[in-house]
DNA sequence: GCGCTGTTTCGACATGCATCGATACAGTGA
DNA sequence: TCACTGTATCGATGCATGTCGAAACAGCGC
């Protein structure tokens, strides 16, 4: 497990300088990340549920299977995009805030 | 080649309500397209470079072969990221303006 | 036409990764 | 303790993809 650390405010816009290998590795694999469609679907779900969390309960029905889904949101908690809490019989995921505002700072002139 | 066509302003901010199947398969494509490091720097030589646009050989020492660079370089193409131009002896590439909005626009809440 | 340089395509290879069923682990309630 | 539900891990499989060298293609200058 090499879960390279984001270090949430990462890098420059992409237009204003290139991006150096190290930066590079970061950024990308936040994009990665997002670059599943299922992912994609499920981060959306969580950043787009009541209350800023969603238990993994509410969000399963993706179209894929339950060990399938369970392995996408690992990957999103090991890119830092998602965080993730057990309470009592359910584990609940929540959107890393800074994170949106980093990728789209990175994103923006 | 398959070729989603991105149709630039594509999708909703994820935080607002969760991505269709299609929506998700747009805008995943998209993010995959920037989830390579070497891509990434390629995106960002381009972005960056004066003039907004740059010619390969202004590029392409990414510590990668040239085939591989090319090949990186067709496949943002192929996502919709860049263009590409011959002129004469060279081929210049340019980000496609709206596309980096729209992927903005998609992250911000 | 011929050679030369810049760029793309081709074919092959190794690695990565999305997916699944089976299984293990965690917590609840009886 | 035992059964039950929710979640994570394991192991296997098939496909996608990053990479390269070799070869093809495109323009230019002679």
């Amino acid at each position: 497990m090499p879960v390279l650390r984001p270090a949430v405010p990462c890098c420059p816009p992409l237009t204003q300088r290139p991006l150096t290998v190290l930066e590079a590795e970061l950024t990308a694999a936040m994009f990665k990340a997002l670059g599943d469609p299922v992912r994609l679907r499920l981060f959306s779900l969580v950043a787009s549920h009541d209350g800023g969390e969603a238990c993994v309960c509410d969000i399963s029905d993706v179209g894929v299977s339950q060990p399938t889904v369970s392995h996408h949101l690992k990957k999103l908690r090991e890119a830092g995009l998602l965080t993730s809490e057990r309470r009592g019989t359910w584990v609940y995921y929540r959107v890393v805030p800074a994170v949106l505002a980093a990728m789209a700072g990175v994103l923006t002139a």
